[in-house]
DNA sequence: CCACGGATTGGCT
DNA sequence: GCCAATCCGTGGA
């Protein structure tokens, strides 16, 4: 289904770059966390770009505070934050050391770990088949589906038990691009970015 | 110290 | 389609 060999592993490098490009080229990739010796995959589907310079809707634009200090490190390691007192948020931290940008996960198609995704996010047996679509259409639910919380906030995507596998890029007439979802301030910047017709899109 | 509101979700009308 | 749930970081007094 997809090579897990370590020299497909997105190097910091790829990390190091402007936030939209970065966003864009996301689309396609392969989220891997292992955990002792499960693993769980998925195809990334949808994502939002967040830039702390000019981007009122992102946590850094005010710049640094406790909750958001990891949104300034290098490129390539993961922004969880809690919301709603109820949901954890996963990003990928881009750019520079002390920019502030990263890309929200919003949605990725399950590739492997199924039975334990659906563990995680419902507890339960699925009702239908119809509900795989419901695991991880949501920023909230990859989180829930993954086991991500504020505990993997900082961790290193080139050196960790999480990672990104490479994919070629998708063609750009496979993308679509929108407004953001969610938000209150910086609503107009199209910066969502999304695989069109794929099934897992959170709406 | 306290009030506010959020990068959401799921259940109910 | 609408709205409550439910924390806690943040910012103003």
């Amino acid at each position: 289904m997809f090579d897990t060999s370590k020299k497909l592993v997105l190097p910091k490098k790829f990390y190091i770059r402007p936030v939209l490009a970065v966003a864009k080229d996301l689309l396609g990739k392969v989220l891997i966390k292992t955990e002792s010796k499960k693993m769980f995959a998925g195809r990334i589907v949808e994502v939002e770009a967040y830039d702390g310079s000019i981007d009122e809707a992102s946590h850094s634009y005010n710049g640094k505070t406790k909750r958001n200090e990891v949104m300034f490190n290098t490129g390539g390691c993961l922004y969880v934050y809690f919301t709603y007192g109820a949901h954890f948020c996963s990003n990928i931290v881009t750019g520079k050391e002390g920019y502030g940008n990263a890309v929200l996960i919003r949605a990725v198609e399950p590739l492997a770990g199924i039975d334990y995704m659906i563990v995680n996010r419902f507890n339960r047996e699925l009702k239908s088949e119809k509900e795989l679509c419901n695991l991880t259409s949501g920023p909230g639910k990859v989180s829930k589906a993954f086991g991500f919380d504020s505990s993997y906030s900082g961790m290193d995507l080139t050196n960790s038990s999480v990672y990104l596998l490479d994919q070629p890029r998708l063609n750009s007439n496979k993308i679509g691009i929108s407004k953001r979802i969610g938000i209150t301030r910086s609503v107009d910047l199209p910066w969502r970015f999304f695989e069109i017709g794929n099934p897992y899109l959170s709406r």
